[in-house]
RNA sequence: GGGCGUGUAGCUCAGUUGGUUAGAGCGCAUCCCUGAUAAGGAUGAGGUCCCUGGUUCGAGUCCAGGCACGCCCA
């Protein structure tokens, strides 16, 4: 054999894939290729994708690889399909995460600590934290081939970004849906601020609280005590000294019931008297049931009289005439249930939301200045106010335990127990419950848009969809007023400057426009910072404390001074604003929004309903969902969706132990360890490929390692395959191709190669398997299209699949032949074909080995003529024309044959080395069989028969049941299926068959009447007689002839020898094209024998140019393998003549 | 307590508009191949499709109720 030039590179059989990666990202960097795929896609229409900014003062973790690989993947198949798809990084750096972790250093945790040690000394430490972490981000985003800018990132604390948020706060402002208000905030009293939904979402655990039953006396007319109390439960004994009301519900049955061990009566809703009685132990007597109406208006006497001495007679004056008592009296509330408590629900209208609702409805009764005032003795430090003098200093939770002593000694404590529940913490100081908290605080005016949001939301399009009117719409639905601001430091401040004389309020929307007021005074106190320290950057100007000192006129009233409100905004805010706020919008960048306005994709974890989706949803539908209103700078009517077109909703990561990922638990392997392991391919691919991605995905380093036998080492190996006889035969693609731009190898260009004939023309083999390509090219784009990565990765996984396991396997012997004849050219170009297109499939999902095998197989034969990288090529779509559905059923028809074939093998513990003399195939459909037989051959090669035979007449060994096709007389007979069946079952199914074969067509009596059926409405299952080797399946049964025949035997022994000198050339290192001389050592007759018979055979398979044959013991030596064959020694001996690659 | 989701082989999960023998991968067992070779492949065992009821000629699939688990929220 000469040796012909190599087109290809050779191949290292043992592949790492994380150092390959390391090479890829090398070559990416080093040639700029990310940017070069936007260059391409310079004049395309846009993709435009949204990144989510990540908080860079945490380490990343392993969900946040799947949001990276996820977020990587479409835009990568988007680019490819066309579009230009910039990506444009980002980074939260705002808030309590900062702040809390900047406590956490300096070792304070309150407020006033933080004051005393400054502000400003304080955010410059909270600006030093936010990119502690820059470095593992950027790490993690490069390794994983998450393709974004990060060079060009957008930052929520720069100033360009917090005057956008500025603008559009003024834009709220004016419109009247920024507004401050006095609301039952969720507080976090260490922390003192207020926080969002959202926050409070992220803070929820179990713990056990008090759960306690207390007693409140009736009154009666004069206001003296009764025999009878209200019984109430609460797990918040602390709100117990701010009780104002109970409630109850008007339409609910009540009882009044006589406890004998107390000797008092006690009112409780009717249907929890039995359960309430078994709780406690008591027997309760019903005296009396009646609607919870009449109890309304009764007064009682609250447990605690610090309120109640001064206030328990005052009266007010009604609006409707007449007086009532300002409190501790029954009222009605559609809320009361009787899932748990008592039926009688404590008011403390300071403390829940519901609550304040009940007191502010009692408030509208009264005439202005009349009704009751809001009772709260606890601090916004949630400590007891001197109000309650008892527990006054005490944080409110602390002092739980003597409340309920106090009453228990006092004889009003029913019942305690525990109770478990769900209680929101801080979801940054996880140590701190939250309490819910009058407070003034700036809200906006979400709950106005609601219907308008709902809208929006209809339209986008939500993976999984039922995110839509389930748990997004459902959390719409429930909308309230966005809790916007933080009574805290490291934040976007609210642009809010209010006038020290008349109380009213003014927003600024920039910090140019703030400079542009009348009188102002205060921004030298910036200009000193920056002298003192020139470090500062720029952007700390428009951050507190040097925001708040600057001052202006007051345009409400002359000589007074307007001065900035104190609070920042909540951080959520900040990332819902980035569609515009990423852009500077709209003082700077209004080109580049509207360009990238609205995103056609964004993708993060289901923990975000509630976070970054609501806020972008609600931010974009308050500034562009409506027309804007005149005068307004920036603002316009979008149609809907906006901002926001597609979502892809991800699940929650787990652990190993299908728990959630902890550090203590220990049940995750950091992201660093698999990639240096197993690469990122396997992870990417392990999350693309093996579940939907927004159910909850096991992190388990076991099925990421499993991703590369399963298909990144099967795709290498056809590869390895292929340029391995592609370099021995000389084969190169290339040419013959004359075009000076070969571009990304489309059919088109490799049509003009050497020896390419078109797909008609070549063998079915080929036909079948190009035709499988095609499907699968047009199934993945639908797929993809839609978001669909999961059904896409299968749809490749199984074209890998086939032609590595059926289209390779089939064709080794043809890549064997010597010379580069006609059939072998085509399964060169066919397998080139393939991979090529196989690679650019893949290249989105799996993007380091995709751009490995580019490299290979178009660089190298082709150099500067084809694209430079994968990742700039177009992304295969197929030709619907170009799937032949027939052949691809009747290749699966062949598949089915050669398995029984197997299997009945198998049953008869045949191995496949022994040649048997016949198979007997006998088919379900025998319109089948003609096209079969010219497919003998192959199925006597895979089965090792030396004929293959198709059964006209098979009923000696098969059963025929014949039955209904069911899809298709299902909805034609409706009813009369079970007559039909009926009558299947009692005709002769053989007599039948014969008649559709030769009438085509046959007519059934059946119970109601005649029924004309055609061979399409049957359907024949085949079952084997008992007695032969044989094996069925859905479409043929497949009979073996057992009958071994001495020459049968003898070839047997032939192929085992071929084996053992195989073995044998491997053992010693042989090249798979070198010669040798062989001597085969055996005292067993019947190999010598064989040995001799089939030795032009066994010369052939194993490249032997002399063969001899020695009766005696092998000799000892490592020279001679020795195999062992049945109970028979052989002895190999070989020597290699000459080599491959040296001249003759 | 409410909302949403999930429940299919030992494990992880597919399962189209209802259709006859419910699939895949891993693991396990038995075996094959040895010119892809530190690979590859075949065959097999393994199922009350969570339970109950309903609709239907026919239900893993549709409906109702229940149970279990998860998430989100009260």
């Amino acid at each position: 054999m000469n040796s012909p030039k190599k087109a290809f590179q050779d191949v290292q059989p043992q592949v790492s894939f994380p150092k390959l990666e390391q090479r890829i990202l090398q070559f990416w960097k080093e040639q700029g290729i990310y940017d070069k795929s936007l260059q391409r896609r310079r004049d395309a229409p846009r993709f435009v994708f949204y990144e989510g900014p990540p908080t860079a003062n945490g380490l990343p973790h392993p969900g946040h690889c799947l949001t990276r690989a996820i977020k990587d993947l479409f835009p990568r198949y988007r680019t490819m399909r066309g579009y230009r798809c910039e990506r444009k990084a980002g980074w939260d750096t705002h808030g309590l995460p900062v702040e809390v972790e900047v406590c956490k250093e300096l070792g304070i945790h309150s407020k006033a600590e933080i004051e005393a040690y400054g502000v400003e000394r304080f955010i410059h430490r909270c600006l030093e934290s936010v990119f502690r972490y820059t470095r593992e981000w950027e790490y993690l985003t490069e390794r994983i081939g998450f393709w974004i800018h990060l060079e060009e990132a957008y930052v929520t604390y720069h100033q360009s970004y917090v005057e956008s948020i500025w603008w559009c706060l003024k834009t709220l402002f004016d419109r009247g849906l920024l507004y401050h208000g006095h609301k039952i905030v969720w507080w976090w009293p260490q922390g003192g601020t207020a926080l969002s939904a959202g926050e409070v979402g992220q803070g929820y655990r179990t713990v056990d609280d008090p759960s306690v039953y207390v007693r409140m006396p009736l009154l009666n007319e004069e206001g003296q005590e009764t025999d009878t109390d209200l019984l109430i439960w609460t797990t918040t004994p602390w709100t117990l000294p701010s009780n104002q009301f109970v409630a109850v519900d008007p339409e609910l049955e009540y009882a009044r019931v006589w406890d004998a061990q107390r000797g008092r009566h006690l009112v409780v809703a009717r249907v929890l008297v039995e359960p309430l009685a078994q709780k406690f132990s008591r027997t309760w007597e019903v005296r009396e049931t009646f609607p919870g109406r009449r109890l309304v208006g009764r007064r009682y006497r609250p447990p605690f009289d610090f309120y109640y001495r001064q206030q328990g007679s005052r009266r007010g004056r009604l609006r409707q005439g007449g007086e009532e008592y300002w409190g501790w009296r029954v009222v009605e509330a559609d809320f009361v249930t009787t899932d748990s408590g008592t039926g009688l629900v404590h008011q403390a209208p300071a403390f829940g939301e519901v609550d304040f609702d009940v007191l502010r409805r009692e408030q509208a009764r009264f005439e202005p200045g009349q009704g009751p005032p809001l009772l709260c003795a606890v601090a916004p430090d949630g400590t007891f106010t001197a109000e309650a003098p008892p527990y006054q200093g005490q944080f409110v939770k602390d002092a739980d335990r003597q409340i309920m002593a106090d009453l228990k000694r006092r004889g009003l404590l029913f019942h305690r127990e525990t109770y478990q529940h769900e209680y929101p913490f801080c979801w940054r100081a996880e140590q701190d419950p939250l309490i819910q908290y009058p407070r003034k605080s700036w809200f906006i005016r979400t709950s106005q848009l609601k219907e308008l949001m709902l809208e929006n939301n209809r339209h986008i399009a939500w993976l999984p969809e039922h995110i839509r009117d389930g748990r997004f719409g459902n959390f719409l639905e429930s909308n309230v007023d966005w809790a916007l601001s933080r009574e805290r430091y490291w934040g976007t401040p609210l642009p809010i400057w209010q006038c020290e004389a008349t109380g009213r309020f003014e927003a600024v929307a920039s910090y140019q426009e703030l400079l542009a007021k009348p009188g102002v005074q205060g921004t030298e106190v910036w200009q000193r910072a920056k002298e003192q320290n020139p470090q500062l950057p720029e952007h700390l100007k428009v951050h507190k404390p040097y925001i708040d000192a600057v001052t202006y006129d007051s345009p409400f009233q002359p000589g007074a001074r307007m001065r900035r409100v104190p609070e920042v905004i909540d951080v959520w805010f900040d990332s819902g604003a980035m569609p515009f706020a990423q852009w500077g919008y709209p003082h700077r960048g209004q080109e580049r929004f509207r360009e990238q306005f609205p995103a056609d994709f964004i993708s993060e974890a289901i923990d975000q309903t509630r976070g970054w989706f609501y806020s972008l949803l609600a931010i974009s539908t308050l500034l562009f969902g409506t027309e804007p209103q005149p005068g307004e700078q920036g603002t316009f009517r979008q149609e809907f969706p906006h901002p926001y077109r597609n979502c892809v909703v991800l699940g929650l990561m787990l652990g190993e132990d299908g728990h959630k990922m902890s550090k203590q638990r220990r049940n995750y392997r950091e992201p660093q360890e698999i990639f240096d392991r197993y690469g990122a391919d396997a992870m990417r691919w392990y999350f693309f490929a093996n579940q939907a991605p927004w159910t909850s995905i096991r992190y388990s380093e076991q099925a990421i390692r499993d991703s590369i036998p399963e298909f990144l080492l099967r795709l290498w190996n056809v590869y390895n395959f292929f340029v391995t006889y592609a370099n021995i035969d000389g084969f190169d693609p290339a040419a013959r191709i004359p075009a000076a731009d070969a571009g990304d190898l489309s059919r088109q260009v490799l049509a003009g190669g050497e020896g390419y004939r078109p797909h008609p023309q070549r063998g079915e083999l080929d036909r079948w398997i190009l035709s499988e390509l095609d499907r699968t090219a047009q199934l993945v784009v639908q797929h993809m299209d839609r978001y669909e990565n999961y059904p896409a990765a299968r749809l490749l996984h199984q074209f890998v699949d086939a032609l590595s396991n059926w289209y390779v396997r089939r064709s080794r012997s043809r890549f064997w032949a010597s010379g580069l004849c006609e059939d072998k050219l085509d399964a060169y170009w066919t397998l080139y074909e393939c991979l090529v297109t196989t690679c650019k499939l893949v290249a989105p999902f799996v993007p380091f080995l995709a751009e490995e095998l580019w490299q290979n197989l178009a660089r190298s034969p082709f150099g500067q003529r084809v694209l430079e990288s994968v990742h700039l090529a177009d992304y295969p779509t197929g030709e619907p024309s170009r799937y032949d559905e027939e052949l691809s059923r009747r290749m699966g028809l062949v598949r089915e044959i050669v398995s029984l074939g197997r299997s009945a093998r198998t049953a008869q513990k045949l191995k496949v080395r022994q040649p048997l003399p016949q198979v007997e195939i006998v088919l379900a459909d025998r319109r089948d069989q003609p096209w079969l037989e010219q497919h003998a051959e192959l199925i006597a090669e895979e089965l090792n028969v030396k004929q293959v035979h198709f059964a006209r007449q098979a009923d000696q060994y098969i059963q025929y049941t014949v039955l209904p096709n069911l899809p298709r007389l299902g909805p034609r007979l409706g009813k009369r299926i079970p007559l039909l069946k009926k009558a299947l079952q009692e005709a002769d199914p053989a007599a039948l068959l014969r008649r559709l074969e030769s009438e085509g067509q046959v007519e059934l009596e059946l119970a109601d009447g005649p029924l004309a059926l055609t061979r399409d409405d049957l359907q024949v299952r085949l079952q084997a007689k008992e007695g032969w080797a044989a094996a069925q399946g859905p479409g043929a049964v497949v009979v073996l002839n057992t009958q071994l025949t001495p020459e049968l035997v003898q070839e047997g022994l032939a192929r085992d020898l071929v084996r053992a000198i195989q073995e044998e050339r491997r053992r010693r290192g042989c090249q798979y094209t070198d010669r040798i001389r062989l001597v085969l050592f055996t005292p067993e007759e019947a190999l010598q024998q064989a040995a001799q018979a089939f030795a032009q055979y066994i010369q052939g398979e194993t490249l032997a140019v002399e063969l001899a044959v020695q009766g005696q013991q092998p000799p000892e030596g490592e020279q001679v393998g020795r195999y062992k064959l049945g109970s028979a020694q052989v002895g190999v001996q070989l020597e290699v003549v000459r080599s491959s690659g040296s001249p003759a």
